[in-house]
DNA sequence: ATAACACTTGAATAATTGCTCAAGTATTCA
DNA sequence: TGAATACTTGAGCAATTATTCAAGTGTTAT
């Protein structure tokens, strides 16, 4: 219905700011690679740190950038920081993406 | 296991450089903006630039970006160039984004 | 031909950002 | 208590980037 589509607008106007704040964040590789990883499954900062091939320290930095976004949530469990992915929308514009990037 | 967060590592390497190219594009108020814009229909220059709220130079080198990534596409009418959308995952990607930064 | 219009492009600048290094906190274990 | 482990944090630096300004191209009208 026409009146959905003004609706959409409307929203997609009010919240522009958001939206692209949000992609800037997705918008790094190391980032990106974090939540990939993290989608497949709960990870302490050493192993993400193995994985996305950087030192513990840069991974940190990232991971307070996407803590603060509010995409993954971390767990404490003893001297170790377990960390997850803390929004199911993830997984979907990761797949939108990949659906774009893969054709 | 070890060789299970390696093989993992394998399997997102592909795509995930192209998708944060992607997100990197997207993360930006600008472009965002002369997205949502064309979204809704065809738009020349000078247009998106009064929608955006910038000077023709900042728009026309943004568009260049879009552009080369596909995103958009330029339609030549004499004097004016005309641009639209040259993707159907923009809308979806959108679609995704704004359930997120809604709640 | 010349002027006006609609862009595009290149250079310069200011601001942002990702990484490294060094130092800090917190928890466990000897 | 002290050492070791796991992570966080702040400062500094190099690289990237968004915008502005000035000059350029191409098209239309006079």
């Amino acid at each position: 219905m026409a009146t959905d589509i003004m609706q959409r607008e409307i929203e997609i106007d009010d919240y522009i700011e958001d939206m692209a704040n949000l992609f800037k964040i997705l918008g790094d590789v190391t980032r990106t690679k974090i939540l990939a990883v993290l989608e497949k499954g709960e990870l302490n900062v050493s192993n993400i740190s193995i994985m996305v091939g950087l030192n513990i320290s840069a991974v940190s930095h990232q991971l307070r950038i996407l803590r603060q976004a509010k995409l993954i949530k971390p767990r404490k469990v003893g001297k170790e920081v377990m960390y997850s992915l803390d929004d199911d929308h993830i997984s979907q514009i990761f797949n939108c993406a990949l659906a774009h990037v893969k054709e």
